[in-house]
Order: C-alpha cells, then structure tokens, then sequence
DNA sequence: ATCGTAGGCCAACACTTGTTGGCCAACACT
DNA sequence: AGTGTTGGCCAACAAGTGTTGGCCTACGAT
C-alpha cells in the first residue's frame, strides 16, 4: 500500500549502552504530529482534519506526516491507541461498580481528547467504527465479565453500558447539548452511576 | 450564496383547478434525489457521501442536485428533516412513558434512515451538531415538560434520556456493536423502559 | 402548428486533498 | 577532515470535489 521509501525509522535500537536514551530529535517532532492530530481529528473528524493542517498546527511539512505515519490512515491509527485503563471491578465492592465507572470514563474524556477523536470517527463509520468495536471487545468486555453474574449474558451487559457511556459521552463531549454540558459532573454520576449499576448486576429482565 | 440561476421552482402554483395536484416531473427527480442522498449520508457520513454518488444512485446528473437544492449543505438540509412524530406523554399513564418512548424511537429509527444519517452528521461537528440541537430542543424538551415534576429540572431529564437514546441508537446503528446488534428490540425495550422511566419521573438525587 | 419554458445532460472550471520524489543542511562517527 | 545518515523542506502530481454555464429536447399552452 506505502512504498518503503527510507522505510518508518522505527525504533533506533538504543545502542550498547544503558544510557538514558539519546531520544532522537525526530522523536520530539513525531509526538508534535501526534498531539496536533489528535486535537484536529477530535475537533474536526477524520475527512474535515487534513494533513496540511495538522502539519501547519505541529510547525512541520505535510510530507513528514507521511515519512514517519505512511498515511493518513497510519496517523489516525497511531494516534488514537486507546488505553481505557479500565479498573478491577473484581477487587471492589459490588454494589460500587457502576458508580466507579462512570467516574472513571468522565475523567477520562475530560483529561483525553482522543476518546473525542475516537468517537467522532467512529461515528463516520468504516475503519473508525471498527476500531470502536474492537475497544469494546478487548477492554469493556473483560472487565463486564468480572461482574457479570451469567457469563452468557456478559456481552449484552456491555452493550447496555456503552450504550448509556457513548450516549453521555456523545451529547456532552461531541453534540455539546447545552443541557448535558452544564450537568456537574457529580450530579451526572449520581444520575448515571444506578443505571449502569443496574445493567452489570441486576438478574436480567 | 448561489445564484438564482432559474431559481428553485418550488411549489408549482397548482392553478386554478383544485384538481389532484398534476405533479411536475421533475417532483418525482426531487423525491430520487432526496431518497438517495438520504441513504448515502446514513451509509457514509457527509463528506464521503459525494454529490456525483447520490446523482448516480438517482440515475440522473450532479447538475441536477445543485439546480434543486442550490448546494450539497442545501440537500442536506432538504435530506434531513426530522420529525420525530412524539407521542403525547401528558396522555398517558405515567408509569408507561418509559416504555412507550423507548419503543416509539426504535420503530422510528428502525423505519428511517432519516435518523441514522442525522447523527452520522451530527458526529461530525459543525451545522450537522447544531441541527441535533434543534432537534432536541424543540422536539424533545416540549415532551419531557409534560411528564416531568420539576420544571427547573426539565433539561437535565431530558438531557439523560437523549444521552440514552442516543447511544444505543449510536452502539446499534452507527457502530453496530455485535452484541447491540444482535439484542432482540423486545429485550433492548425491557432494559431501557425502567432507566427512561427514572430519569424522567424519579426525584432528583 | 408554434413557441416559451421546464427538465435534463455535458463539459468544464477552480480548488483541495493525499501523496511522492528530489534536494539540501546539520549531525555523528571514524 | 570526510562521509554516510538523519531530519526537513519544496514543488509537483493525480485524483476527486463542489460548482457552474451552456446547450439540447420534449412538453403544455396558445
């Protein structure tokens, strides 16, 4: 699909030393693209973000995004690797877990704008909705699985539970909803926290 | 913004005769045009959903879509007028609003790609989230005004209850989740009935 | 039958996009 | 000092976009 040219510079191999990493100077202007994607792919969406502006925003050439990414697909996809750093719901308290959650996931999109990012293209469908699936796949479903009382019901307590996580997350974070952004975020906590409470743990309908 | 060109022809004046409307040809354009614009934005969003692939699907020229609809903005505007046709809640018992605007959404969504293509847009930032507003604001607050106890409160219930709508119509629509996908709609009813219910009628925390 | 007009297509324009290859300066290492 | 490599920019390309104006054809009223 790429042509290697000088092919990605990948990582160095920090040499025979132990040093502390020389960090090459490119590394400084490849975290530089990165940020300067994931603020215009979280503002603007995958097709409306383009290169020439990200490059702009990071005081770069278009055509180093495409040395050190391959693509614009290659970008995207370095710049949103999503860590959800999801907690143990086996270690807590049961009748917790939903209230842990929800303050868990609004931390998270308020300190990240790659979930922004994430969602938005996501929501445009094609590779973004796949990548959703597979976050939700390999982080929200294992961790529904520790709390779920029928293991069979498991991937159905997580569809519920994103459901009502995207959906906040859509209307305040993307939609700006005025009333959903001027919620507190403790009141959306008590509001939400029962739900999914509720959709983990309750004996199914 | 455009010219006039020969203006959009509007509503043709139907004469003097209160016959059964003759029907200009060139309706039965505007409906195919309307028709394919709005499935191309739901399958792929507003930017990949181009001018030249909805006049194809139509089987008639690009030209055409700007004569009539002045711009691709203008066609969308046209594509996605939303009535979500809500029922009249103060008219119904009230333990029964949950259940009976869960089910009212899924039909609506399920019949319309209307509705698909106005959150693939909405997603996307800009005039598409401004339009979701509108929507919400004039669509949705009426309707929760009438169930809700607290007038004051009336923004933050239905703020809930659009965050939970929407994302299960995201997870199950947009996304397509396995598991949202695969979750019978008489299930996804008997799960989301009880949440709607206490976001709208509960006492506040 | 005639003529204005609405419905429609064609070809092109102006622009933006992702992407490419070549060239140059600074650095590291011997 | 010399030399290969890395980091970077410039200019350009090919493709695709929304959009425009002109031209042709058939219909409807006269």
């Amino acid at each position: 699909m790429n042509r290697p040219h000088t092919g990605t510079p990948g990582t160095p191999g920090t040499g025979s030393t132990g040093a502390p990493a020389p960090r090459r100077r490119s590394a400084a202007t490849r975290d530089a693209i990165l940020a300067a994607a994931r603020e215009r792919f979280a503002a603007d969406g995958y097709e409306r973000a383009t290169i020439r502006a990200i490059a702009k925003d990071a005081d770069i050439d278009p055509s180093m995004v495409m040395r050190y990414y391959g693509s614009k697909e290659g970008l995207f996809a370095a710049a949103v690797a999503v860590d959800l750093k999801l907690p143990d719901l086996g270690a807590l308290p049961r009748a917790e877990v939903g209230h842990a959650l929800v303050t868990h996931f609004l931390a998270l999109w308020e300190q990240n704008e790659v979930l922004t990012a994430l969602l938005r293209v996501g929501a445009a469908g094609g590779a973004g909705a796949e990548r959703m699936q597979g976050v939700f796949r390999d982080q929200l479903l294992p961790v529904a699985r520790q709390v779920c009382p029928d293991p069979e019901q498991v991937p159905v307590r997580a569809a519920l539970v994103a459901a009502q996580l995207l959906g906040v997350a859509l209307t305040r974070y993307v939609l700006r909803l005025p009333p959903a952004v001027a919620l507190a975020r403790e009141d959306l906590v008590a509001w939400l926290a029962p739900t999914l409470q509720r959709y983990l743990t309750a004996p199914g309908p």
